[in-house]
RNA sequence: GGGGGAAUUCCCGAGUGGCCAAAGGGGACAGACUGUAAAUCUGCUGGCAAUGCCUUCGGUGGUUCGAAUCCACCUUCCCCCA
């Protein structure tokens, strides 16, 4: 039996109410693996299970963050990995269920990220040095220091030559070098992974727009303007969420409403499209491809052929 | 009823005789990604037996060695005058 159950797929794909099946079924108790849904005061936009959909299972990990934080994967996967080891102890099945396949890893494999605590203000220094110094002289300087990393980094992926040179920075040593030691560790877990995806990639994105218009009828502006009142930055990554940074545009009277509205269907399909990529290039997932939309019958088959086989 | 303008590849939109299967943007599709990940980044986008061939620029017919580009007529749309 493994240690954890993984259920995973593109956004919209019913992976909320196949886990709190699973959990019921198995008397388990979900992990959230949500890069969004940590966030506090985040609901309607996120798709933040409400209390009637958790049905009296426990989910951790929700509302785990402040929205002004910055949060990150590694305190995520250090989260998480208390709450799983909380859960075994009790004798209980936990059910990780969520999108963000980073997060996702960081818990499976239980990366031990090096203690880098990334200030902000050296973190924009090195923006600004990207910036000046353009993305070929940036990555030619990583290069030097890590010439691994930097050979698969394409000059243009700011964000990850910054992150890069950061952490060389701050510990000493290569990112690549930390990739490697965490690679020579056994993963923390072992883990039997379920991907969600719908057999018609047509009806997947016929849902993914009608659940992003019923959340816009379901206040999703007055969510956003209750952030942005209390203070929540729109340089956040809570901000940078599908749904909210679109939503703010609109706020800021950037764009109409029907367009945002159309931004946020537009965004979260090709979101689903990321996700779906990410998932295909991992061996070990079990797809499940729903026919048609799932039904409480459907997803209690689902749970229980689950059950049978990955216990 | 009269006058003017426009029709381009999935969409918007360049292109006014050869260098055009046709700029650019969007979308779609595919991919990368272990430290901000709902983020960030890349490729690709008429067809094919494919260093070439075929089909395409509202329709038909013409001019020309050669047309998305010029001419005629037709169709549709927009604007102005009535």
């Amino acid at each position: 039996m493994t240690d954890l159950l993984v259920i995973t797929g593109p956004t919209a794909t019913g992976k909320t109410a196949l886990g709190v099946a699973l959990a019921k079924l198995l008397d388990g108790e979900v992990i959230s693996a949500d890069s969004m849904q940590i966030y506090r005061g985040m609901d309607i936009g996120t798709a933040k299970p409400t209390a009637a959909e958790m049905d009296g299972v426990p989910h951790h990990m929700l509302d785990a963050a402040d929205p002004a934080e910055r949060f990150s994967t590694a305190k995520y996967a250090r989260m998480a990995a208390a709450c799983a080891d909380d859960i075994l102890a009790r004798g209980k099945r936990p059910i990780v269920v969520g999108g963000t396949g980073l997060y996702i890893d960081g818990l499976v494999r239980g990366t031990a990220y090096a203690a880098a605590p990334s200030d902000p203000e050296a973190r924009r220094a090195i923006e600004g040095e990207y910036d000046a110094m353009g993305g070929d002289t940036f990555r030619q300087r990583l290069a030097a220091v890590d010439p691994e990393r930097a050979a698969i980094l394409h000059p243009r992926d700011k964000k990850r030559l910054v992150r890069a040179w950061e952490v060389y920075v701050l510990t000493g040593r290569p990112i690549s070098w930390h990739d490697e030691q965490s690679r020579l560790v056994r993963p923390r877990y072992t883990a039997y992974t379920v991907a969600l995806d719908f057999a018609d990639r047509g009806m997947l994105y016929e849902r993914i727009d009608r659940r992003a218009r019923a959340m816009f009828d379901a206040g999703l502006v007055d969510e956003v303007r209750r952030l942005l009142d209390a203070g929540v930055g729109p340089d956040t990554t809570a901000m940078q969420a599908i749904g909210y940074k679109e939503v703010a545009a609109y706020l800021a009277g950037r764009c109409a409403l029907e367009e945002a509205v159309d931004a946020v269907c537009r965004a979260s399909r090709r979101y689903a499209k990321r996700q779906l990529t990410w998932l295909r290039s991992r061996p070990d997932v079990h797809w499940l491809r729903w026919d048609r939309e799932p039904d409480a019958a459907a997803l209690q088959r689902a749970a229980e052929q689950i059950g049978k086989t990955a216990s």
